[in-house]
DNA sequence: AAGACAGCAA
DNA sequence: AGATTTGCTGTCTT
């Protein structure tokens, strides 16, 4: 039973992926080869490796169709198309010796195949990371996509079209299909005619062709974008590759050296990987180039249309040229090294002794910061470097400090709490700062004012940009328009969205000059291995019957409440604390973090924990050998700088967030025993079987799957139905888990509506609370006697952690497990309590930090309504141009409904503002406030 | 120093 | 397929 379980869910996978190939899913390639072969051939040991079996079967089954058979392959053999399927590309022709090649194509996709068994797929792979897109690269076959940015990405490195036809056909098992050759002609002719360059804050576009410049300006969209009386001529000098050395490097080093400084010893001297420059010509002529000048702000729409005609802009600093800006002082401290997969992100960064801008994409844990330092520690002029959090923006500061000799002076900190003055003590400098920071168009303080002139009024070298798949979010992609750079890095561990806007950072930014492999770095021993594990939950029948009948809003409270999963947990948790694991459990569900945390008696940390209690968890999570298990809300996916877990188990998550899923694997990586012989960690999905959140994480999955990590389904565990001290053992504790489980949405729900929905504009809100409210129907059974015992609950809460002294002793005794290990009580969410007994008494069941929830709530009606609205109106407007297309007071007429709809929105949200303030609910509450500001 | 608030991201 | 809740930011107020 398991295992057609098992068999079902990979199938669902692949299919899944079918989109993007099946071969992406490796297991289930993997196991389908090996079963068909097996059958073909009697002899076969069934403990025989996979990867032997499949290149024998291969072999084998190469010789049935020997060149010039191909055309009746698909009706000679039957059993190809079926192990194969879609990537079956033999009928190519192969090449005699294919066997010793490692690659296949698809020449209507231009999709790669790599076996990575053979013994060229290390050079192949060299090879095809330049020119293709990683889709997937689990155990055996890899799988590359051959696009245009990845073509450009190639030219822009130095390949020069020929080289990649010949090299490619070179390692191809069948001769190059022609389609693919046009391709590549195609995509990499265009490439390089157009630059984009920066002078004097001004940006110009530049080309040799004056025809080019011609054809641009003739086009409607970037014709009008130009100012206006400013073409010149200049000239350029072609660049020069030679004698540019980045720091940390073997050559580095070397230099040293001979400068009498010894590298530190114990460093493995790296092999040389660094610069193997591709175009070794030196264009000594001086060229004549015309240019156009453009806005900054329209940088974005003029890239974006150029990559649409075909013709991607360039975009390179030649810093080593450049005079007009002061070069900062800066270089990495002596006998720092880089590693060797760092060398080759920065060579392809630096490949033509130039700085081009892109994206480097490795995984948490491997040393981002260290490469976003060497490259500014290369180019040596002005950087900024922009975080997603204040903490990440001091952590950089502190890494600079700490990898580089930049004096503590020219390196500043621009957050809310750190204006930072108004620039550098020097001449140039280096600025960390916030995306938020410098994308805040709405009135700023006097402090901030000034640096962001500053920042904006300056031309800078390169500027750094942390986690940068939250670049192309509306707000954020202004930066790339008002910050003047030469050059741009944009590191990330995982380039990937959700909604489709990545790809929009080809131009914004640039393309992906790396992607390191996951699976290699954890062989090298760069980043720890991970075992992970997707446990499978039953739901008890009652859980089920209701979670069959809940509105989706409760069934995901009910598979994350459910009784068998919070005893999965806890048995993961014994059975790893026993080995010494640190363990993190993360859950997106605030309400089931407080309850598993609660109830296993662990710490927890979520958005309402304050800055100090945070500190002090973290810190005994580091520390103290009795606290070893942490629970944590999604904070702990971004802005948590989480000491090392080496186990992780995940109990809710939100949707099908691959990113999320990386993200938190990431956290383990990065474990200091990594080395130790043998050593694992340990990632668990716990979900409930057959319900939605299989669905969920087979999604989330689907990147580290493609990444090589290989995902066991536990239906089991150990020992389990005999593991003594379970929790919710007993049918009873089981359903009055359920009850409170359905209830606590109950009462929430019925209270927002009645004490808060006031508003008569929220008539759906309560419509809809009405419909949920009548689904509920053990909720309504039991509704009376179960807000009685979400009181009591919450006054016997209240009465034992109020204490801060008690919750720090429990904290240093976490024997006293019983006590509940509840440290969350800091002095400001204890006030916060305060607020907790108000709503008490009005019969609100939760904490004031509710009640500021569901203001939020309001706010977010009020923001959806307005959508709606908008959408609505949109449509409507729609309509109406359709029919009165040549009606020319349609315009009017539109304006005029614009008009009236806006100011109905302004006096809509005026009027519920007032009403808002006039509900008794915060009238207490402000009372509340003053009384105790007065006691103060 | 801490909370309210508004806006945004995922 | 679509939903959606938590958390971050800066600024202003007390």
């Amino acid at each position: 039973m398991p295992s057609k379980r098992k068999a079902e869910v990979l199938i669902q996978r692949g299919a899944k992926r079918a989109k993007t190939g099946r071969s992406s899913h490796m297991p289930t390639t993997r196991t389908t080869i090996s079963r068909n072969l097996d059958s073909n051939e009697p002899n076969d040991k069934p403990d025989e490796e996979g990867d032997q079996v499949l290149e024998r079967g291969v072999e084998k089954n190469m010789d049935l169709f020997s060149l010039g058979r191909h055309q009746k392959k698909h009706t000679i053999l039957k059993p190809l198309p079926y192990i194969f399927g879609q990537n079956d590309f033999s009928y190519l022709g192969l090449k005699k010796d294919h066997q010793n090649r490692p690659l296949w194509i698809d020449p209507k996709k231009g999709r790669i195949i790599l076996e990575s068994f053979n013994p060229l797929a290390e050079q192949a792979q060299d090879f095809l990371t330049t020119i293709a897109e990683p889709l997937s690269r689990p155990n055996l076959v890899h799988e590359y996509a051959l696009t245009m940015h990845s073509l450009y990405a190639a030219v822009s490195v130095g390949l020069a079209p020929s080289d990649i036809i010949k090299t490619l056909s070179r390692f191809l098992k069948t001769p190059l299909p022609d389609e693919i050759r046009a391709f590549i002609n195609s995509c990499t002719q265009s490439y390089g005619k157009v630059k984009l360059v920066l002078k004097n804050t001004k940006y110009y576009v530049e080309s040799p062709d004056p025809n080019m410049l011609q054809m641009l300006l003739k086009n409607p969209t970037i014709g009008p974008l130009r100012v206006q009386g400013v073409e010149t001529i200049t000239t350029s000098v072609a660049p020069k590759i030679g004698g540019l050395v980045i720091p940390g490097t073997k050559n580095a080093a070397g230099v040293k050296q001979i400068n009498g400084e010894q590298p530190q010893h114990g460093q493995p001297v790296q092999e040389d990987t660094i610069l193997s420059c591709l175009t070794e010509e030196d264009d000594e002529d001086q060229e004549v180039t015309h240019s156009f000048e453009i806005a900054g702000k329209h940088v974005e729409t003029v890239q974006k249309e150029c990559l649409n005609l075909g013709y991607p802009v360039l975009e390179e600093y030649d810093f080593r040229k450049d005079g007009v800006n002061a070069t900062l002082d800066i270089d990495l401290k002596p006998g720092t090294q880089i590693r060797p997969y760092q060398e080759k992100s920065l060579s392809k960064m630096f490949g033509n002794g130039r700085a081009k801008s892109g994206l480097i994409v490795l995984p948490c844990g491997a040393g981002k910061t260290l490469v976003g330092i060497t490259a500014a520690c290369t180019i040596k002029k002005g950087v900024i470097v922009l975080c997603t959090s204040s903490m990440s923006v001091v952590q950089w500061r502190q890494e600079f400090l700490k990898w580089s000799n930049i004096s503590p002076d020219d390196i500043v900190a621009f957050t809310s709490d750190s204006k930072g003055g108004s620039g550098f003590t020097g001449i140039t400098g280096i600025i960390v700062t916030t995306y938020s920071m410098v994308t805040q168009s709405k009135a700023r303080s006097h402090g901030a004012e000034n640096v962001m002139k500053f920042i904006t009024g300056r031309e800078w070298g390169l500027m750094l940009l942390d986690e940068v798949h939250v670049v192309p979010a509306n707000i954020f992609r202004k930066v790339t328009s008002s910050i003047k750079t030469h050059s741009k890095l944009g590191l990330t561990a995982t380039l990937l969205r959700e909604d489709d806007k990545i790809s929009d950072l080809n131009f914004l930014i640039g393309p992906k000059l790396f992607e390191a492999n996951w699976m290699e770095l954890s062989k090298q021993g760069h980043i720890a291995k991970v075992q992970c594990a997707e446990v499978w939950c039953p739901m008890p029948i009652d859980f089920y019957d209701q979670y069959l009948k809940a509105p989706s809003r409760k069934k995901s409270l009910l598979y994350i409440m459910n009784p068998r999963k919070f005893q999965a947990c806890q048995y993961l948790i014994n059975y790893h604390e026993a080995r010494g694991d640190k363990i993190i459990v993360f859950s997106d569900n605030v309400y089931a973090l407080k309850a598993y945390a609660l109830k296993l008696g662990k710490a927890f940390i979520y958005g309402g924990t304050s800055q100090e209690e945070r500190l002090r968890v973290l810190e005994n999570f580091q520390h103290n050998p009795l606290v070893s298990t942490l629970f944590l809300s999604k904070i702990g996916d971004t802005s948590l700088d989480l000491p090392e877990a080496t186990c992780l188990i995940q109990i809710s998550s939100h949707y099908g967030s691959r990113r999320q899923e990386a993200q938190r694997l990431g956290r383990i990586l990065r474990a200091k025993r990594r080395n130790d012989e043998g050593f694992n960690a340990f990632f668990y999905s716990l979900v409930s079987k057959d319900t939605q959140e299989m669905y969920f994480s087979s999604k989330r999955q689907a990147f580290l799957v493609d990444q090589g990590y290989a995902f066991k389904v536990i239906t089991e565990l150990a020992h389990f139905d005999k593991t003594p001290g379970l929790v919710f053992a007993t049918a009873a504790e089981q359903r009055k888990l359920l009850q409170k489980v359905l209830a606590e949405n109950e009462t929430t729900d019925e209270d927002i509506t009645d004490d808060l929905f006031h508003s008569d504009t929220m008539d759906n809100r309560k419509k809809k609370a009405v419909t949920r409210r009548t689904a509920g129907v053990l909720g309504d059974l039991s509704g009376g006697q179960y807000m009685a015992y979400v009181e009591q609950n919450k006054r016997a809460g209240q009465k034992k952690t109020g204490n801060w002294n008690r919750t720090a002793r429990t904290l240093r005794e976490p024997s006293r497990g019983q006590d509940v290990v509840n440290i969350n009580q800091t002095k400001r969410v204890g006030q916060k309590k305060v607020g907790a007994q108000i709503s008490g008494t009005l019969g609100h069941p939760r904490g004031s930090q509710d009640m500021v929830r569901s203001r939020q709530n309001e706010k977010m009606d009020k923001r959806r309504f307005n959508e709606k609205k908008e959408k609505e109106k949109n449509e409507g407007k729609k309509k109406f141009d359709d029919c009165k297309k040549f009606d020319d007071s349609s315009k009017k007429n539109d304006e005029i409904k614009k008009k009236t709809d806006e100011s109905k929105k302004r006096n809509e949200s005026k009027k519920r503002k007032r009403n808002a303030e006039r509900n008794p609910f915060f009238k207490k509450i402000s009372r509340e406030n003053a009384r105790r500001a007065a006691k103060r």
